[in-house]
DNA sequence: ATTAGCACTCTCCTGTTGAGAGTGCTAATT
DNA sequence: AATTAGCACTCTCAACAGGAGAGTGCTAAT
């Protein structure tokens, strides 16, 4: 009921319409891939493929076009992730001139994603490293004006984060010194989720009243750990708009106010640094159930801390999509900024 | 040969062209704005007008649409700046919700800019502020995993930026002290360009290159001053998907490649800061002599520190621009930044 | 100086028509 | 039994023509 020639048509027409988005006939199919078959046999097949799913026809009496499903079936089962030579040309881009950006992974995740939606022409997104997993080293506490201090929180993971906290009270550096030392031997080693928890809780305990030193420890480390997690990096608008699924001016409304709802993009690439495969993966189209993404695609990975995934990063584009090449070069950005998070 | 009635005539095609984006005729003219001439009058002075450059006719036998001439006689002579309901609306919103995000003024800016381009239906766009002329305090140094150190640095304007730098030497907490004693003693109370300028010329001396600590001390203090100055702030980029202005999508992509190409915005709202007027300038159309930004128009305002301008805020968009709303919205987001950061 | 009247121009919408591409079905062929 | 040739049918798209509508410029009258 689903041969090895209807797979060959089904691949056929995907990698066609990937191409060039016309509504693909049969009698393109026999003259542009030689299969030995006449036009009317493939319009049998293709009648087959219809009516299982994996194509639909825009109108009577035009092609046909992959659904959803059967983008699906292309990428499970058909399309092959070979690296081709762009690939190796963005890798060689890639590793050349980022290489040397360790310090700021905001920077580094801003430039890769620009490169990303380059190579690719689509949308390159990347979420930064949660902090909540990340380990507390120490806190330094520094003077500046009357009631500002500046916090600079060093994690085991080398992130460092600093952040103006106003405090309404007037302290000395030797007092922000007693404080930051206590903070270091009371929170050291916890990751910064749990002594966000930990520091709900002991709110409300009496010791923690009483003592000023500690409570205006606690109020100032609560500032600290409030600052919002995770940042997004969105670029290759111009890129995007080039190609011909967005000729059409609701369509590119539609993907830039996607692009705007950061929220629901942070949310969704968020799923995949949960899910802990180890696999580049792909949602397509309707998959994705948020609304706003129906026409989209996308394709994402996460990277790593040690074994831990701490963020992700990915494409998002029509899901007339350019599957194989996409997947190769999301994996080969996925694993690089792994690499160069951990110091090589 | 350019009365009152001239005026009147040419201030109510622009007001009735900016409401709504079609040619405006000379029945329009005498039934809308209740003059008593007859359309036929009318005619005359637009063609009069016409022939003095204020406006012209996209065809024969279409209405008028003004010119970046007009535009300008408007906005120098003829709309009113007076406040609208809107913009009293505006003012609590701004002052309400931003008031308190004091201590990080990228989160400002960017907040600023989201809301300016709600309001105005426009781009916002903001730059932040030029660190180049705020004055060194002080800086300290924080060890942080081998070969690395965090740099926090201070000026008197109150600005914060922090760092982390490679060396390629392992130092103690204590070198680094020292270190950060040497620079606070040889750079307080310069101003940041000064600093930088001092260096080139400083290092190829001989005593900087013998004393160690002071040749690694110029080292970290060259790298801290390296970084990138000027931030930019855009947003509100599907607001203007929604103009009649950008029904085409040749339009859109003209300026969605505008907005990639920030560095020319950069330039252009630097020559803003620079030339140091108190109050709201626009730049109109073809006055801008930068390519891609034909048929844009920008208001924009300098915010200070102290009496020094220091970034600029602003509206890019269409030539037909609400200019007395949006001038006064640009008017009040200015004067507003620059009481948050002179800290009320 | 102003205006009524009129011929003229240009856009935009609508309907028509014909070409082109592709399908589904049936009957013939292998 | 699978494949294919042939054909009628459907749908889109581009081109064209006509007509309504809006606006102008000019001239002659007020």
């Amino acid at each position: 009921m689903f041969d090895e020639r209807d797979r060959e048509v089904l691949c056929a027409i995907v990698q066609s319409y990937i191409n060039n988005p016309d509504p693909v006939g049969s009698r393109f199919i026999t003259r542009k891939y030689a299969f030995s078959l006449s036009s009317a046999s493939i319009r049998n097949i293709m009648s087959d493929l219809e009516e299982m799913g994996f194509l639909r026809q825009p109108h009577t009496s035009a092609g046909r076009v992959p659904t959803d499903k059967g983008y699906r079936f292309y990428v499970d089962y058909l399309c092959s992730h070979e690296q081709q030579y762009d690939n190796r040309a963005f890798f060689n881009e890639i590793t050349r001139e980022l290489e040397s950006i360790k310090n700021d992974i905001d920077v580094l995740l801003s430039e890769t994603t620009k490169r990303l939606s380059n190579f690719s022409h689509y949308l390159g997104v990347a979420l930064s490293p949660k902090s909540g997993s990340a380990t507390f080293n120490r806190i330094t506490l520094l003077k500046h004006r009357r009631n500002h201090v500046v916090t600079v929180l060093f994690t085991d993971e080398g992130l460092v984060r600093n952040k103006v906290v106003d405090v309404d009270f007037d302290l000395t550096q030797r007092d922000l010194n007693r404080i930051a030392s206590y903070l270091n031997s009371e929170f050291y080693g916890y990751n910064l989720n749990d002594i966000r928890t930990k520091i709900v809780r002991e709110m409300s305990e009496e010791k923690i009243l009483c003592d000023t030193l500690i409570s205006r420890a606690i109020r100032i480390c609560r500032e600290v750990l409030s600052s919002p997690s995770g940042n997004i990096f969105i670029s290759g608008f111009s890129e995007v708009l080039g190609l011909p699924d967005f000729s059409d001016v609701e369509k590119i409304k539609e993907i830039s106010r996607a692009m705007e709802d950061k929220h629901l993009i942070i949310k969704l690439l968020d799923k995949f640094s949960e899910s802990a495969k180890d696999e580049v993966q792909v949602i397509i189209g309707s998959e994705n159930s948020l609304a706003g993404m129906k026409g989209f695609s996308i394709v994402a990975a996460t990277y790593k801390e040690g074994s831990r995934p701490v963020g992700s990063v990915g494409v998002i584009g029509p899901t007339r999509m350019d599957y194989s090449k996409t997947i190769a070069m999301v994996d080969i950005v996925s694993k690089f900024i792994t690499k160069v998070i951990e110091g090589k």
